[in-house]
Formats: C-alpha cells, structure tokens, sequence
DNA sequence: CGGAGGATTGAAGGCTATCAAAGTCCGTGG
DNA sequence: CCACGGACTTTGATAGCCTTCAATCCTCCG
C-alpha cells in the first residue's frame, strides 16, 4: 500500500532516478504518513529525529523568538524533502497548512543510505542549492521591499504555482487560485502583520488589480500591474 | 605554486577527504586568483560560469532590486564554497569586501567532476545545508527582529567569528576584533539604513556595552547585555 | 594642508505596527 | 431552519520606529 512504484511524486522527489533493487530498499525504511492541518512533524531545536519527502499537501517551516514572534522560512509542496540530514537538531519547526501526507525516513537510516547512494545524494544536492536560492531571494524581500511589493511578489508566486491560466493565451491572463495560507501566516511568510497584509489586500481589490471571491480565493485581474509592484 | 598539498583551508574546504591522486585532478581544472576588495567576482543573473573556494578573504553575496536597493544574501568566509554548480546562471552577485585569494573552477569541469566523486557531493551537500539553516536564521532576523536586535545579534556573531577573548575565561569576556563590513554593508546585511546602523552603534557605545576604538573596530565589553538584546 | 569618502548627528515625515472594535464566515446545536 | 459562538478578517485611530533628507564631522592620504 506504501509503495514507491504507486508514488505521485515518484519522479519528482529524490527518489528518482532510484532503480527497483534500490526503491525497495528505501520501501522499507520509510513509512507514509498522514498529517492534519495544524499537526506539527518537526519541533524547532528538537533533534533531528526524522527527515520525510511530501507526497500531499502544504506544509511551512517556521523559526520563533522567546517572546512568540513568527517567521515563515520555507514553504514544502509535493516533491519537496523536509527536515535537516546530516545533522543533529533541526532548526526550524515543520506544521503541516493543509492536510497532507509524507513519505517519513528516520535520519539515521537516511543519512547512511544516502550516503551509500550518490545518485540520491546527488538529488538533494540539486534541490537544497535551488531552495537556497529560493531563500535567498526572499531575504531580498524581507530585508528592503514594502508591504505593496512584497504583497505583490507573494501573489504573482501564488499565481504561478497555484494559477490554472485556462487555455487562452491572452496579454494580461486571469488566473484564480486557492491561498494554502492564513492571513496572520501570509503575514508571517512575508514579516509583516496580519493587519498589514489584509489593508495591501483591499486596496489591491479596490484598484481592480485583484479580485477575491472569498477569504481564501485570489484571482489575479491585472498581472501587469502586480508585476509593476514588485519593486 | 598554487598546490592543494600546501592549501591553507586544505582540511577545512570541500577538497577535504579526496586523495593524492584525485587531489591533482582538481588541481589541473582550477587555478588560484587574487581579488582586491571592491573588486567582483561573479555577477548576479550572469551565466553562472565559474564557482570557488575562498582560500583568504570575506566576500559579500549580494541581490538588487533595479532602482539600486541592495541586500547582502551570504557572506563568504576562507573554507567557505562559492558560486551555483548545477545551474545555469547566478542569482547573485560575489564581490571582495577584503584583498582575497580564492581557487576558481570552470562550473563545466567542476560539475563534472564533482558527479564523478561522491565524497566531493556531501561535503558540498553538507556545507549547502548548514548555509541553508544560516540563511533561514537570518531571515528571522529580517522579518521579525527590530534594529537594535540586529545590531545585537550581528555584532556576537561577528564577535563569536573574530573575536580573540584571549586566555582568559572571565564571565563576560571582552573581545575585540575588526569588521570586515563599512557601516553601508552592516546596513546591507541587516535591512536597515546606514544612518540606522551608526545610531544604534553609538547608543551602544554610550551604554558602556560595546567600544568603538576605530570605525572598523568594536570592543564588546558587556557580552551579557549584547545577549540580552538579541530577541 | 586640503580634499574626498565614509561616518555621525539632527530634524522631520512616512510607513507599518499597535491597539481597539466591528464585521464576516462557518460549524454546531437547539 | 435558524440562532449562537468562536475564529478569522477587516477597518479605524493612533503611535512609534525607522527612513529620508540634510548638514557636519571625522579620518585617511595625496
């Protein structure tokens, strides 16, 4: 039931390019998981216990002050690995934004196999030098955008990700898509506050730029100007 | 001349842990190469043609915005890997704060070489992962934490890197070092204005926690009140 | 000695946070 | 079916931190 042949994100998560002999290797290591909305996986500071692929779902990684101050520093979709290899504590606490389902590993047993599978290795390589990258470009966010342009980059990341365009390829394409994110966790993702954030969301609705059929629901009328935003 | 045998970040770099004859491999695809400070190494968005060990030297890793607001994502240390193997272009700029030496590969010859030696993929792996928990404590810093929390926490860091406490175990050890950074860069670092920067310095200075013998020194005189202010 | 770049200091303003209250949505239970 | 409760979101008023703009001051060198 748990096998890697049936996997979704058999060909996209590390484990690809994995031969059978070896798949069933890893087959037996690891186990899915299922995780709820709100669940935690991984504790800030915590040993690095486990390590996990994501099958299903969203999930964010997060670091906090002592006095409760919050800040999103990764987003895990499917395909995406999670959790610190190599290492002994895991710097970041992992809650789950959705529902979500996750192929576990303890890291003991993933370290040694990894290291035992350069290929494997190989692929991880590839995937954490592209999310520092992807880290990276956030702290330029972080550091010297405003909220309009930070609010901006966020939707214009959301529409690419999320967005079905449709089949017309138009100038300006509509896209519409479901925010995986909370108000207060848009605010934490982008260091700022949740009063912030819904203020820069109406006024982008009132200039027509977007549109928000609900709470949750964007849809992006207006890309050019988002992408005039973006600073 | 420019021998890994007699390499001073020899044990320290990815080099580490390959043998004699591999050792001379590397050495026929890479050479030595002085930079000056000021001077720029790779560029942001360029294709990413060349990577590096930082042999001497702190170099600054850097992203832009067009209307010229900057924000320094890395900084690069002797031992430290630079550039982006695996990928077609850089996403940001690599320029020498100080006079440094590094040890530069054609990415080509080195993506290749690096696949053909798994030993040389994990310690790249492990070094981009520590980077990556680096980076992700320091976007706490940029989303959440207020000026004078970044100053604290930029100016231990700097003391836990430079700082010679001597032999001395005191409780609050008095280190002094110098700043490899201007006041711009500090700004730079931390998301803040220089203006920013030099106010929360001379407070500081004013509150007998640091001392500031010359625009590029600090003397930390009260670790605990530093501590304190962090976040 | 004098210039130039960097750093510091000052005054004022703006952007975002904070505090507070009202509004919306949704599931639950009567 | 509808009222109720609670969490989340929006909106408003105010305050404060940091930026911006501007001027002065170092300090290093030619």
């Amino acid at each position: 039931m748990s096998s890697c042949e049936t996997c979704v994100v058999r060909n996209r998560a590390i484990c690809a390019g994995l031969d059978n002999r070896e798949l069933l290797a890893l087959n037996a290591m690891g186990r899915r998981r299922s995780v709820t909305a709100g669940e935690s996986l991984i504790w800030e500071d915590d040993d690095s216990l486990l390590v996990a692929n994501v099958i299903e779902g969203v999930l964010k990684l997060t670091t906090s002050t002592e006095d409760g101050r919050e800040q999103i520093v990764g987003v895990a979709y499917p395909s995406d690995f999670i959790g610190r290899p190599f290492g002994q504590t895991s710097r970041s606490s992992v809650v789950a934004l959705t529902d979500a389902k996750v192929c576990v590993f303890a890291r003991n047993d993933f370290d040694r196999y990894a290291r035992e599978h350069p290929e494997l290795e190989h692929k991880l390589l590839e995937r954490t030098l592209a999310e520092l990258d992807r880290t990276r470009s956030w702290m330029m966010l972080l550091g010297r955008k405003t909220a309009s342009e930070r609010i901006a980059t966020f939707l214009l990341e959301m529409a690419d990700r999320f967005g079905e365009t449709g089949c017309a390829p138009v100038l300006s394409p509509a896209s519409r898509f479901a925010l995986p994110f909370s108000r207060q966790q848009i605010a934490d993702l982008l260091g700022l506050t949740i009063e912030t954030v819904s203020r820069q969301f109406t006024r982008l609705k009132q200039d027509g730029v977007i549109g928000l059929p609900s709470r949750r629901e964007v849809e992006v009328l207006d890309r050019r100007a988002l992408e005039a935003l973006t600073g």
